[in-house]
DNA sequence: CTGTAATTTCAGTAATTACTGAAACTACAG
DNA sequence: CTGTAGTTTCAGTAATTACTGAAATTACAG
């Protein structure tokens, strides 16, 4: 017996399907995860056909998109050939896997374009300029990805711990600061 | 005399073009923004008109999302009517607009979505395993919104000394530990 | 004011992306 | 093996999104 669409459950399915097309992700793709994350028992691909009213072979390519991401898990009953999708049963593990899924997508694309335009010499004065913003770009994108894959490696109870910290990075600056013998300056 | 486009630059160009038709923004967009950050000089609608070989009104439209997402600076040069716009200087502060109009754009009405429907009373049980669940993403999001905030706070300066931290979260989650006398688990 | 150089708007069209139904394929129970 | 319940593929079509040229509007120099 699969999940029931209350008003309620539509309405969250509606939404990230909004939201998905907003991201590289398409509404029904969006819908279809939506779907996932909130029903308890694994789906076969005809429930999530009746359930969001869209074809068969719709929801067939919808499913090969999210393994692609790695955002659902195929599983088997016992005696039946009928494959069963879910999604991880916490939060920050999808959240983990878009980060990760994303920086490879395209912070890694991004990062390799920049290296190659950089070892170029440059032939004018633009190419000057436009090199020197490039390589900032590279050096901020090469900083937010270490920070992710530092992340990554966190389990949700050391999330936990890191976020709650969020409120107060100053004073993780400033702890910085005096452990690590940095210079006191202030973070404001 | 505006920016040459040498193949160095048209290729970076070209790299951000695509990439933002990955996310919401389109490809000319992509193509326009590349292009302001990596000229040293304003330009006007007709600069880059000729340099990405789209029409006016395009352009027009371009420049109006990017002046909607407060990317771009507008400005004058006297005695001269005509409009001439610019990326702000520092790749750090665009990525602070960046991440902040995503923010207001995608997560804030996710979370009010959420909180509607977290208000409800479950009239079932599906119902209440999707609360939970919505639940668990409210908090999670509401823990990076808070995170992203925090951040947007920050300076170029700052930014280079928490990203370099980065490397080493872990010892960060000891240290707070310690001196804010949380318990001693293990970040591993 | 007036003329004009500039920008914006918008209806029509082009290009892209999403979706469908039918056919092809696959795995496996019997 | 064979039949069939299931999945995938794909060519065609629908829907959406992006782009253009022409017309309308705007800002301001003179």
């Amino acid at each position: 017996m699969p999940i029931t669409l209350t008003p309620m459950i539509q309405s969250c399915i509606l939404h990230f399907g909004e939201m998905g097309s907003r991201w590289g992700i398409n509404r029904t793709v969006g819908q279809m995860y939506a779907l996932l994350v909130l029903s308890k028992e694994p789906l076969c691909a005809d429930d999530m056909t009746e359930a969001l009213g869209i074809s068969r072979s719709n929801v067939s390519m919808g499913l090969k998109e999210l393994m692609s991401w790695e955002l659902v898990k195929l599983q088997h009953r016992p005696g039946e050939r009928k494959e069963f999708y879910s999604a991880p049963g916490d939060v920050w593990d999808i959240a983990k896997t878009l980060i990760e899924q994303r920086r490879k997508r395209e912070i890694d694309p991004t990062l390799s374009t920049l290296r190659n335009l950089l070892i170029e010499k440059p032939a004018n004065a633009d190419e000057e300029y436009a090199q020197q913003r490039m390589r900032e770009m590279h050096e901020l994108i090469e900083m937010i990805t270490l920070w992710t894959q530092e992340i990554q490696r966190l389990d949700s109870a050391n999330l936990g711990k890191l976020l709650k910290l969020g409120s107060s990075l100053g004073k993780v600056l400033d702890m910085k600061d005096r452990l690590l013998g940095g210079k006191k300056e202030s973070t404001k």
